[in-house]
RNA sequence: GGCUAGGUGGCAGAAUGGUCAUGCAGCGGCCUGCAAAGCCGUGUAAGCCGGUUCGAUUCCGGCCCUAGCCUCCA
């Protein structure tokens, strides 16, 4: 039985889809003003895994992963660069897309963009007005009224009175209480702007997730996730608003995933501590990424080093050193070998502990490599289970020999100049020539080329 | 200051009231012409102080420390 940890309930507690079989999953995707951090690609492939394994067991899921395209940030970004704020936020959805792509994420089935959504948003506001949770203001602006919502504060457990002593209100703001939000922002001069009953405006942050998860997904779904920083206030916001204006329970499981660190502090933007995914792919591989972010379970932290990089990618490397050379045509049967299966699946339904997970993938590299001489068949069908569960987290499915000859560093010499010193090393040990045979094997390794001499001949593979 | 997580071996990182995590690195052995890969074996742990218990890294309390949120943020 899968249980997930409900930040709603600050405790885990067995997973009930609303409708049987069926999962809405609704999580909040960036804000695309730059290109994607590592922070980014962590939330990207913790809820990639997520909707992987929820399929994996049966469920039918319908994901949705959000772009916000209009804010402050936004708008400031495109007026430094000099270009209109479409021009910015496609150049940077392509980005994410390409940076997503290459981590292994999968689409997600909807991806609705708040400038798209403008009219639910507009019509939300409205509602929130004729209900009494929100006022149009001297200024223009309209504001979400914090203190009709009685339960506000119930995700991230946070008081109103304690809130309301740090509060405070900017300059500009005509807000009845400092807590208040704004959900209609008049147009200033020069910035984008839509029409709407309080007159020309933009929306402000938070009002999008509730409608476009609303639109998508119905006023109550399964499962809404987003990293921890958006707990407070935008995911407190979103229910305020969207439970205000539909009178139903917004969501039933919250998931936030932990952040990533950079010397034990938090990576993000402002702290100019970031590292782009397009910088760390220069110097690492994919999937060796990927492995990194699933390597430490999702709710706690992720210090981000060279080590741990290098850590994951030696790891990995040991996986698929066990699938090369296994008969691939075998199907994966998983009760075939239940333990397996069984160990696998009782660390994901652990609030998809994918740690405990990749540790009983390398159950299976061990028992594949004990068994690959005496019992090849046994060995080629642990090889398949290990790349089925391995499908599950969205690693090991590339070929095996293939993955292991790209290697990370590029090399300088080709796979037919390799071919071509195996072969002249070849001959050196037929000839029993070792002297010649361990210089070209030196030469190899010079170049990042690790040669392997085994029973069925010489393998090799790049570093 | 308020609220929330957490402090595990050389590093990373899980589970667990009494027995193996796992990976990387180390050491010994096997295999190998020598290597590499692999296999077998092995060492190293639980912030500090109390308490509960036959027994606590695991439960409870206090203290110390770290991080996050309280303002834009995945």
């Amino acid at each position: 039985m899968l249980q997930i940890y409900n930040s709603l309930t600050n405790r885990k507690e067995p997973f009930q889809p609303i409708m049987p079989g069926k999962v809405r999953m609704y999580v909040c995707g960036m804000t695309v003003y730059d290109y994607c951090h590592l922070g980014h690609a962590r939330a990207m492939v913790v809820f990639d895994m997520v909707v992987r394994y929820l399929r994996a067991q049966g469920y039918e899921v319908t994901y949705v992963r959000n772009i916000t395209d209009i804010d402050d940030k936004i708008i400031r970004r495109a007026a430094e660069l000099g270009v209109s704020v479409q021009e910015l936020t496609e150049r940077f959805i392509r980005a994410m897309h390409e940076d997503a792509a290459a981590l292994g994420v999968l689409p997600p089935d909807h991806e609705p963009r708040a400038t798209e959504s403008i009219d639910g948003m507009i019509a939300m506001i409205q509602k929130l007005i004729d209900e009494g949770y929100a006022y149009v203001a001297d200024n223009g602006d309209v504001y979400y009224a914090v203190s009709r919502f009685p339960e506000y504060g119930k995700l991230s457990g946070k008081r109103i009175e304690d809130l309301r002593a740090g509060a405070r209100i900017e300059p500009g703001e005509a807000k009845r209480d400092p807590l208040d939000f704004a959900r209609w922002k008049a147009a200033k001069p020069g910035e984008p702007s839509w029409p709407s009953p309080w007159g020309e405006g933009r929306p402000g942050w938070h009002i999008e997730c509730s409608v476009m998860s609303t639109a998508c997904l119905g006023n109550h779904f399964d499962i809404h996730g987003g990293g921890v920083d958006l707990k407070f206030p935008h995911h407190e916001n979103e229910i305020a608003q969207s439970e205000a204006a539909t009178g139903e329970k917004f969501v039933n499981v919250w998931m936030h995933n932990g952040h990533v660190r950079v010397d034990d502090e938090k990576m993000s933007k402002s702290l100019g501590n970031f590292f782009t995914v397009r910088e760390i792919l220069a110097k690492y591989r994919a999937e060796q990424v990927r492995y990194f972010l699933l390597a430490s379970h999702y709710r706690g932290p992720l210090n981000y080093t060279a080590e741990a990089l290098e850590n994951a990618g030696s790891a990995l490397e040991r996986l698929y050193l066990a699938l090369r050379g296994l008969d691939s045509q075998q199907p994966a049967d998983l009760q075939a070998e239940p333990l397996y299966y069984e160990r696998f699946t009782a660390a994901m339904d652990d609030d998809f502990n994918t740690p405990a997970a990749l540790a009983v993938l390398h159950h299976l590299a061990r028992e594949i490599n004990r068994r690959r001489q005496t019992d090849p068949l046994a060995a080629a069908r642990l090889g398949a289970i290990l790349r089925e569960l391995g499908g599950m987290l969205g690693l090991l499915q590339d070929d095996p020999e293939r993955f292991l000859r790209a290697g990370g560093s590029g090399t300088g010499l080709s796979d037919d100049e390799i071919e071509a010193l195996l072969e002249r090393r070849r001959q050196a040990r037929a000839d029993r020539n070792f002297a010649e045979a361990d210089r070209i094997r030196d030469e190899l390794k010079a170049q990042g080329v690790i040669i392997e001499d085994g029973p069925q001949g010489t393998t090799w593979r790049r570093t």
